[in-house]
DNA sequence: ATAGATGCAAAGGGTTTGCACTTGA
DNA sequence: TCAAGTGCAAACCCTTTGCATCTAT
């Protein structure tokens, strides 16, 4: 049987209040405002259960650490920030791809990541 | 000064001879079958500096370790199979990526990676 | 009451680093 | 010769796990 506790539901809520996918880290400060003595370990456990119970997806980017989105979305993509690191979901997708498989290869699935300045970091670049 | 070394040569070797970018795993595994007592710290170290040096790129896939390919080759992306963990090289790409992203947003570059079953693990499924 | 959940600290896996020894130029 | 390079082991970072304690139910 699964609890409530307030653990678990500063996590929820950090990940619902958010709006972008959201590393381990970023839940944990977030968390923490309202669970100060919330610990890495506990924020690792939710995040996984919380995958298996199909509330979260794991958004995982090259050379990064995973990420964690609320599931349920259409199919998309993201967009990684070179500055502040966020990431933010996309929307939208390309074709064709299945003309970039070598014969004999066959395609099941595919990740985008797009790069560059997100809106903040724009506007504050030097 | 950079030497020529044996170890250097074996994991040069290993990266131009495997056709394919490769994680320190396969590089140690190639280079050690010249080299002995080839070390994995002396892989990191000379996979480092072949890409400072601009010999090597890092291939970074999602939740993955990193793979290293040669320098030098046109714009292309990567298919992992997801049975024997092999990265393979595409080529072409794709288009409209522009479109997808959020106004006030610039996009300075992109990642793509396609899954699927490589040539040889599509022939051996059961 | 009691099984699930938490926090801490220790353990893991992959990568990096410190240090004494080896070796190429 | 002697600094660059190597091998080993320890250190690191992020993530997971063991265990005693805590707490929903």
């Amino acid at each position: 049987m699964i609890r409530k506790t307030r653990q678990r539901s500063a996590i929820r809520e950090a990940l619902e209040t958010c709006g972008r996918p959201m590393s381990p880290d970023e839940v944990l400060a977030l968390a923490q405002k309202k669970v100060s003595g919330l610990g890495i370990a506990t924020v690792y456990r939710n995040l996984k259960a919380l995958v298996e119970e199909g509330w979260l997806v794991p958004v995982e980017l090259p050379g990064e650490p995973a990420r964690y989105e609320l599931a349920g979305k259409d199919h998309h993509h993201h967009f990684h920030c070179r500055a502040c690191g966020r990431v933010f979901e996309l929307h939208g997708c390309v074709d064709k791809l299945v003309e970039m498989v070598p014969a004999g290869f066959a395609m099941t699935g595919h990740e985008l990541v797009l790069y560059g300045l997100c809106g903040s970091c724009q506007v504050g670049r030097n």
